[in-house]
DNA sequence: CTGTTAGCGCCTTCAG
DNA sequence: CTGAAGGCGCTAACAG
């Protein structure tokens, strides 16, 4: 049970004062390429030959406290259990070591009150900022945070009532490209199988669904959408296959990598040809796909570009706010390209 | 920018003193069942309203600067985009929540420099333990937790020369379990592909794999083991599906479920029927599983029961760190057993 | 170049 | 039941 060496331990030990500890601790170089303060190269040297000795490690409590920061970021995401969620962590994990911050992850299976539990103890925690994919229902929440003047951008959605910086996939586009590649590869009844939640990436893929369809002259274009739940019971899958293959449905667009695993394994268990009776193209990737032949092709979004654009965002707000400005007005838009992925 | 409410804003406005604040703040109950502190519920109310009123929210760094405590432990894993580590982060997060804990979470890619910078980076944040799954060559790093008295949990995997509570799968028992389940379907010449990382789960299920050939009387089992690298190249598994198929394998246990995406993937381009032509037993859930038919099983690690049980201990540490007692000699060790699964 | 000092916000002992 | 006061470890004026 050592207890924590202190600067006060060091600079008893190095024979000068707490505060040289403390400009050599964090000889800053300053935006003139100066050091900020200066300490002869003797002393340096010894107090941090001391530091290292007695193995030092700066209390960031009290940094924290004096310095009212704390150089930690929250994520508040869907799922990080499920691929897409944890990718992106990963990515965010990554962007923010690189530039000194340390993330916390929350999970919120888009249940606004965990959103909101998660929102409030990270902010318990003195987080930074957010970089936060909302749920439905979440808007007390995000208004609250503006309000509050809190650095956050939103990826992956968008919500008409809240206005913060934004950073998401050209879903419209990308959905006209699923579409045409259905069609360019002979489906003449293309239906599509959503998700039931109702955020902006699924209804965007819905619309533009619909245009598409509706563009090709069918009437009800709506009724070639069957929805399956979050939290998913076991036979939502079967039914929403039957109705498929009731339909003599060819041409299959699922808006995302979850739905696609239970939807293709409940054609596999009805024997559907996969491919060949019906053709599927899918949204984010899963390992799934490339069992079948041709792979099935997906869509696959710009994590890469968003997350690093998300962290960009964040880290100019955290700027700003830092200089006691209002970061309110920020709300800028970024759409990025998603890509057809065929393996 | 509205500046911090602090107890001592809510004291003026109370008309009380900032200890009473503190105190209604902290309204704890002792282990008497009594409250610690006496104060009259007048002002407690009273205290507790100018506080919700005022919006106040305590600021972490003070308590902790005081308390000498975070509440916040660390996971130290492999690669949170596994949807392995990915849950066992996600399961993590919820149990630290249930105690009060907030959870950071960071990845190795299974390189110890990174598990060094990680543990590093988190003992900077203070935290006040690890759960973590050490990489290859993470020796040094764990004999420094040790000998500094930081409470650490190592699980999915132990280590000769790491003497800290572990909790981890009994790879062997679930290894005779695989390999009996490809002998009872009638396979006669079992491969295994495992991976090349020498980390004592992969290592366990080896060794067991070659004592379960041994016993059938085959003379040199180490033969069959196949090794991927944890960052494959693409042709990785080809070159491994060729060998099994010119040695007439027709059974195959692989060693986790990234190596049996990949591999599956492979055999399906070689056209091999899965499943006929070659049986095969996994490792660790994947959605690619239930494509076939039958399923492919796997053994199910006991996630819910090691995460349970390594916070269980954590805390437990925790606690006795708190009590200034040496934990060092804390170190037992618990297995779980796996459950073949079959869809 | 170096030392002194005053808090950051909170908890907790000690007096009333 | 309530208040005053000290200090956790560190940083940043401000002096020298």
């Amino acid at each position: 049970m050592n207890k924590h060496i202190t600067i006060k331990d060091i600079a008893r030990e190095a024979g000068v004062s707490v505060s040289l500890v403390s400009f050599v601790m964090n000889n800053r170089i300053g935006a003139d390429g100066k050091r900020k303060y200066r300490v002869s190269e003797d002393t340096r040297i010894r107090v941090l030959e001391v530091a290292r000795r007695l193995n030092y490690q700066p209390n960031s409590a009290a940094r924290n406290l004096r310095q009212g920061r704390t150089h930690v970021i929250g994520a508040v995401l869907s799922d990080m259990s499920n691929i897409f969620y944890g990718s992106i962590a990963r990515q965010l994990e990554d962007i923010a070591l690189e530039h000194g911050y340390t993330l916390l992850i929350g999970s919120t299976d888009e249940n606004p009150q965990k959103f909101e539990s998660v929102v409030r103890t990270f902010l318990e925690k003195d987080v930074e900022g957010f970089i936060m994919v909302p749920t439905e229902g979440s808007e007390s929440t995000m208004e609250y945070l503006q309000n509050a003047g809190v650095p956050t951008v939103v990826i992956d959605r968008h919500f008409p009532y809240v206005h913060v910086p934004n950073v998401f996939t050209d879903n419209e586009k990308a959905m006209e490209t699923a579409y045409a590649t259905l069609v360019g590869q002979g489906a003449r009844r293309i239906h599509m199988v959503s998700y039931g939640m109702r955020i902006s990436s699924i209804i965007d893929r819905e619309n533009t669904f619909c245009r598409c369809l509706a563009g090709d002259g069918v009437e009800h274009p709506e009724e070639r959408i069957s929805r399956i739940s979050f939290d998913m019971k076991p036979e939502e899958p079967k039914l929403i296959v039957d109705h498929l293959l009731a339909d003599g449905c060819d041409g299959l667009v699922i808006a995302s990598n979850m739905p696609a695993v239970s939807i293709i394994k409940a054609l596999f268990q009805r024997k559907v040809k996969i491919q060949k009776d019906i053709r599927i193209v899918s949204f984010d990737y899963s390992n799934v796909y490339g069992l079948f032949d041709p792979a099935i092709p997906y869509i696959q979004q710009p994590l890469q570009d968003i997350t690093r654009k998300a962290c960009d965002i964040l880290y100019h707000l955290i700027e700003l706010r830092g200089e006691g400005r209002d970061i309110r007005g920020e709300n800028a838009t970024y759409v990025f390209e998603g890509t057809l992925i065929q393996e």
